[in-house]
DNA sequence: TTGACACGTAGGAATCCTCCTACGTATCGT
DNA sequence: ACGATACGTAGGAGGATTCCTACGTGTCAA
């Protein structure tokens, strides 16, 4: 299913990137500017983001434009689902504890 | 902060370990039985979780039982939201559209 | 048409990751 | 006390990741 969004997301300068986007499509060159490393790295980054669905790349004149896709995304807050409820029950057999402690 | 939760659920067999501790703690050998891999191997896996802060180990006679541990969990749930705000977005901008279509 | 610009890709070095087997340590049963 | 069990760690091989510079392609402006 999901390409590999965690393998994606691993890398800090990938999280920045897609953190970047939340303002709105950038070109490439706005997004290197915002790091140390040089373009093409950038570029490969971009890559593993958009093999992995999170951007997608359109062109315009001379510069590619990528944006936020989300869907990838969605699937992460679905996966996270099932996490969700277990400290759901966790924090309400706290609650039970602290409950009978002020018996 | 998260030590790297990314980095850790990045590989599959760390993801398939967390959902086997949703049913509750379990001893090493216990988890390495699910995989084809040898149990240091496992072992290793778990010293990643337990370094992100994912699980945590309790020794019990000369088993170490291990048990998911939700914090890290929360904070990549945290870590989302502006992404939930993004789709909803999108998703409300989609529906806006489709309103002026029936028109 | 020509030069500059925006970008991707190739190839390679350095580093990290993931697996293995061998081994060391603590605990249990006898 | 002794062998078996449950586990972690050391050391290392093989492959993947991440960065770089050099280069190729398409587009714009003059």
């Amino acid at each position: 299913m999901t390409a590999d969004v965690f393998g994606a997301l691993a890398s800090p300068v990938r999280r920045e990137i897609t953190s970047l986007l939340l303002d709105g499509p950038r070109p490439v060159n706005d997004l290197a500017a915002h790091f140390a490393m040089s373009r093409p790295s950038v570029s490969e980054h971009l890559r593993v983001l958009r093999e992995a669905g999170l951007v997608s790349e359109r062109r315009h004149g001379r510069q590619r434009v990528y944006r936020l896709e989300p869907a990838p995304l969605r699937e992460l807050s679905e996966w996270l689902l099932p996490y969700e409820r277990f400290w759901r029950e966790k924090l309400s057999n706290l609650r039970e504890l602290l409950d009978e402690e002020d018996l």
